[in-house]
RNA sequence: GGGCCGGUAGUCUAGCGGUGAAGAUGCCGCGCUUACAACGCGGAGAUCGACGGUUCGAAUCCGUCCCGGCCCA
């Protein structure tokens, strides 16, 4: 059943890549006999072929058969991208932690849904066509709407193809079958659906209200559509002149002359003694006929300017405020456009149909002409600036739709505060309540074309509106029957916060939903936790009466080299296509969670890129090795191998380290750090198996040791190397894929083989401990082999002399490895009271001392043993200082007492040797 | 203006009361040692942002300040 791997075509389209370093000189699979695996791997082939096959199985599609299949469920919805751009990294960063949740969780049996899908994105999606249009000379307002219609569409079409390659070629486990769109018709039918719910449930009105107005879009947009910044503008003091004539006058403080024809008011602070005998009186104001109040308010800063505010109720938020709290002011009209042009009956005819920044200008220019223009200074405050187009915000009183978001946000505070949803990592809870305590009204109608209707009808006869999912025959208020169609369109996150739902099927009852729903873990940039993440709780509360999903994980901002934020914005990021060709997509997964926390701001780029291909080429070569020392005869899958008293310490080891790395990696991955487990992965993966593990067992694993060793050994490391492929799988899954299939195994995809359970391998903590002298002294005859300058092809005389009985019984036992790593021979064993042999370099470790056989004349190794001497003394000082400490003594807990106590003897002790070497040092050196 | 987060070797991060601060990358030296030069071995490199406090003990807790970043107004 198992098909054998196929053969990997070596090079096979692609001209063998060689380093400039290396030459034809490198033998290419030398050692290995069978037509074996290739010392590089080649993404290009490897990722199409798995990413085929995974859909061959409907792997992905949670009735798949699964290892272990439990009940449990296990869902997700992928954030659906916008079509309008491309996929960025920073979709590939949330998509790889996605897909190390989706796998990992497929691999412990759960059946596993992951829910594909697209956002139709309205308002920055027309911006984006338009944009394309007017390069070909057209402006999109001005085609006819079934043309303009079939633009967006073109556009839309274009983009879903390539977002769909993207996503496909990261190799992400979603369920293609389930796609979904939000302009489906399920999708308007669900809209359309919760915006007569919200109607009926007095959670959406129409009012007039201050909105932020983008003038280049001509349309509202929501508050988190707004961005704020810094900016410099000139700030102006006004004269208002008293209206009795009388001399002087009122000085205003504004950065905006220009909307001085809709002033209302001038408005002062009610404690403010400076202005007290004025209220009430009325002044002139500039460049108009007018006349205004002078009215108190407590809104109005004593401190800012002249303590003295135009009150333009119309074009300002909290003007509109004063005004409301002043209802004997005048009602303005508009003096803006929809363009932000300035018109209208209060308007002069000087200044009809200028734009605001014209009007500014002349209008400071006609203040200082008048007499009126006090003085100005320089400014500094935050401008709004419309996110989508760039152009300065104008507050402006409109007619919009608007939902009721108190209600619906005070269950999902309780929720989170309770722990049914859970942000990580947690800190983003502050934030998240710092928003949701001052939620403010949502507005969702926008002034496009690109969109879900907003389905509501208003009478011709009496204006009323008609609220339903079908155009009515009749007004519901008259009966009359002319309605004509709201023109609006509703914001894309009406749709957007439905997803957990909608995905799955909403408002019909779906299987999915009984199965599915609510999801486990939704993942996400943090950039939209209030314009989705939030909505989308308030949602699932609402309309479906729990929470949408168990986890919310929100993902950093990747940096680019620079250390600028990747953004659409700046386009800066790199194209997920173009990275997978160069480096795999492996290769790109892994190195958006390694090293780099994934769900911190952090740097991407080649540097990460690399190390992670480096990595999955050391893994690739480990397998190599694994494959050339099969168990004879194996076909099985490998299972732990029983080890006994007389087993190799280093299987000992290996499994007992194998333990501990998947313990912390299920841990991790339950805690929601990929990144975490990504490192055990690669510490263990290799450190500890690669560098230690298979240098030590090579002995064995050729059948230098005897064939029950060579068996012991070699099922040792197939045992782990398997699992370790298993535990890989799911932040590289189409390496571990080939890789696996490589190897004696049953089941048809490791996608589908079980996770494994870390206690498998036993922990054996005396293993490990022992190991530690064992590598503490490779690692310093290395040391002083490499200090002496000993060529490699020298194979010195060595010596130990370890602290105590123990140490010493496992160093001799370990004595040939030793001798091989550290390339040394013979290595002798010295009792406590033995001298070394003079001409010997030298070192002191905790386990003991070790002497390595030199050429003559040498003082690095004196000035090696010199700095160990110093650090040791001022350890022994700061040790001997804490116990000196009478306060340490009596309150400090007894067994950190106590080790410290041994501590300073062990120091002692070593700093003792240290000296007897320096002075053997200092008098051999004389005597040469 | 209000709030949040962070400041640890050149760079990026781990550690978040028990005391030789861990890793990745970069750097230096040696090496094609039969899995792997996309590699191996060894090494150097940090007064843990500053000051004050709590504690027997602080990178870790508290306060103030400085510097970055983000969010909200």
């Amino acid at each position: 059943m198992d098909p054998r791997p196929r053969p990997v075509p070596d090079g096979a389209g692609r001209p063998r890549r060689v380093g400039p370093g290396s030459s034809v000189r490198r033998r290419e699979g030398a050692l290995l006999s069978a037509p074996s695996l290739p010392t590089r791997f080649d993404p290009a082939e490897v990722d199409a072929r798995w990413q085929a096959e995974w859909a061959r199985h409907h792997a992905f599609q949670p009735g798949a058969p699964a290892v272990g299949a439990s009940p449990t469920a296990y869902s997700l919805i992928l954030p659906p991208p916008n079509v309008t751009g491309i996929l960025t990294m920073g979709h590939m960063l949330g998509d790889t932690v996605m897909d190390i949740l989706a796998r990992h969780h497929r691999m412990r049996g759960e059946a596993t849904l992951w829910v594909p899908g697209l956002d139709h994105a309205g308002l920055a999606t027309q911006v984006e066509v338009r944009r394309r249009l007017l390069k070909q000379g057209m402006l999109l307002e001005e085609l006819p709407r079934e043309r303009a219609l079939a633009e967006v569409e073109k556009w839309r079409t274009e983009h879903a193809e390539y977002i769909g390659r993207q996503t496909r070629a990261g190799g992400f486990s979603v369920d293609w079958s389930r796609f979904r769109y939000t302009m489906d018709p399920q999708s308007v039918r669900a809209t359309r659906e919760i915006f007569l719910r919200l109607y009926h449930d007095d959670l959406l009105y129409r009012g007039e209200r201050m909105v932020n107005w983008d003038p280049k879009l001509r349309t509202a947009i929501s508050d988190l559509e707004v961005v704020h910044t810094e900016e410099e503008t000139p700030l102006l003091y006004v004269r208002y002149p008293w209206a009795d004539g009388s001399p002087g006058g009122l000085e205003v403080a504004t950065v905006r002359p220009e909307t001085i024809f809709g002033d209302v008011a001038v408005a002062v602070h009610p404690s403010d003694d400076r202005h007290a005998p004025d209220v009430g009186r009325r002044v002139r104001v500039p460049l108009t006929d007018r006349t205004v109040p002078v009215i108190t308010d407590e809104a109005i800063d004593p401190t800012f300017g002249a303590g003295a505010l135009k009150v333009t109720p119309r074009h300002d938020l909290v003007d509109y405020e004063v005004a409301q709290r002043h209802p004997e002011l005048e009602r303005p009209p508009d003096i803006l456009d929809d363009e932000a042009r300035l018109t209208g009956p209060w308007v002069p005819a000087g200044y009809q149909g200028l734009d605001v920044a014209t009007a500014r200008d002349r209008a400071t220019a006609a203040l200082a002409e008048a007499g009126v223009l006090v003085r100005r200074e320089p400014y500094r405050h935050s401008v709004a600036r419309s996110e989508r187009s760039d152009a300065p915000i104008e507050p402006r009183l409109s007619t919009q739709w608007f939902v009721r978001m108190q209600r619906l946000a005070a269950p999902v505070i309780e929720a989170v505060r309770r722990g049914e949803i859970r942000l990580h990592p947690d800190r983003w809870e502050k934030t998240f309540f710092h928003w949701m305590e001052g939620i403010q009204d949502w507005c969702i109608s926008r002034q496009v074309f690109w969109g879900h209707a907003i389905p509501v009808y208003y009478c011709r006869a009496c204006g009323q509106p008609t609220v339903g999912a079908e155009p009515p025959a009749a007004c519901a208020h008259c009966g009359h029957r002319e309605l004509t169609a709201d023109p609006d369109v509703l914001d894309t996150w009406f749709t957007s916060w439905l997803w957990p739902f909608l995905a799955l099927g909403w408002p019909d009852r779906t299987a999915d939903l009984d199965r599915f729903y609510p999801t486990s873990v939704l993942v996400t940039g943090r950039d939209i936790m209030f314009f989705w993440v939030a909505r989308m709780m308030m949602a699932g509360y609402y309309f479906t009466g729990t929470r949408p999903f168990r986890d919310v994980y929100f993902t950093g901002m990747l940096r680019d080299e620079q250390g600028r934020r990747m953004s659409k914005h700046l386009g800066n990021s790199p194209d997920p296509l173009e990275v997978i060709r160069t480096w795999g997509a492996d290769a790109m997964r892994f190195g958006l969670v390694f090293p780099n926390p994934a769900e911190e701001d952090g740097p991407f780029g080649p540097a990460a890129l690399e190390g992670a291909r480096n990595f999955l080429t050391k893994t690739w070569n480990l397998t190599r090795f694994a494959l050339a020392h099969l168990p004879p005869g194996t076909s099985d899958p490998p299972s732990a191998p029983t080890l006994g008293p007389d087993s190799a310490l280093e299987n000992r080891w290996v499994l007992s380290r194998f333990r501990r790395s998947s313990e912390e990696i299920d841990r991790a991955l339950a805690e929601f750090a990929p990144t975490r487990a990504a490192t055990a992965l690669y510490t263990f993966v290799w450190h500890d198996l690669a560098d230690r593990y298979v240098e030590i067992a090579k002995d064995a694993l050729s059948g230098k040791r005897g064939e029950p060793a060579q068996r012991e050994a070699r099922a040792t490391l197939l045992f782990v190397v398997e699992r370790c492929l298993r535990r890989l799988h799911p932040f590289a899954p189409h390496v571990t894929e080939e890789l696996w299939h490589a190897l004696p195994h049953t089941g048809e995809l490791l996608a589908l083989a079980a996770w494994p359970d870390p206690t498998e391998a036993p922990a054996d903590p005396a293993a490990e401990l022992e190991m530690e002298p064992v590598l503490e002294a490779i690692r310093l005859l290395r040391n002083l082999r490499s200090e002496e300058h000993i060529a490699p092809e020298t194979i010195p005389r060595a010596y130990l002399r370890p602290s105590g009985p123990e140490v010493g019984r496992v160093l001799t036992a370990q004595r040939a490895t030793i001798e091989r790593l550290a390339r040394v021979r013979p290595l002798t064993l010295l009792g406590a009271s033995d001298a070394p042999p003079a001409g010997v370099g030298s070192r002191v470790a905790p386990f003991g001392e070790c002497y390595l056989e030199r050429p003559p004349a040498s003082g690095e190794e004196t000035q090696a043993l010199e700095r160990e001497r110093e650090k040791l003394y001022g350890l022994l000082e700061k040790t001997r200082g804490r116990l000196a400490d009478e306060g340490f003594r009596a309150r400090a807990p007894p067994a950190v007492v106590r080790e410290a106590e041994e501590k300073a003897r062990d120091l002692e002790e070593r700093l003792r040797r240290i000296d007897e070497h320096l002075k053997e040092g200092a008098s051999a050196a004389t005597s040469q």
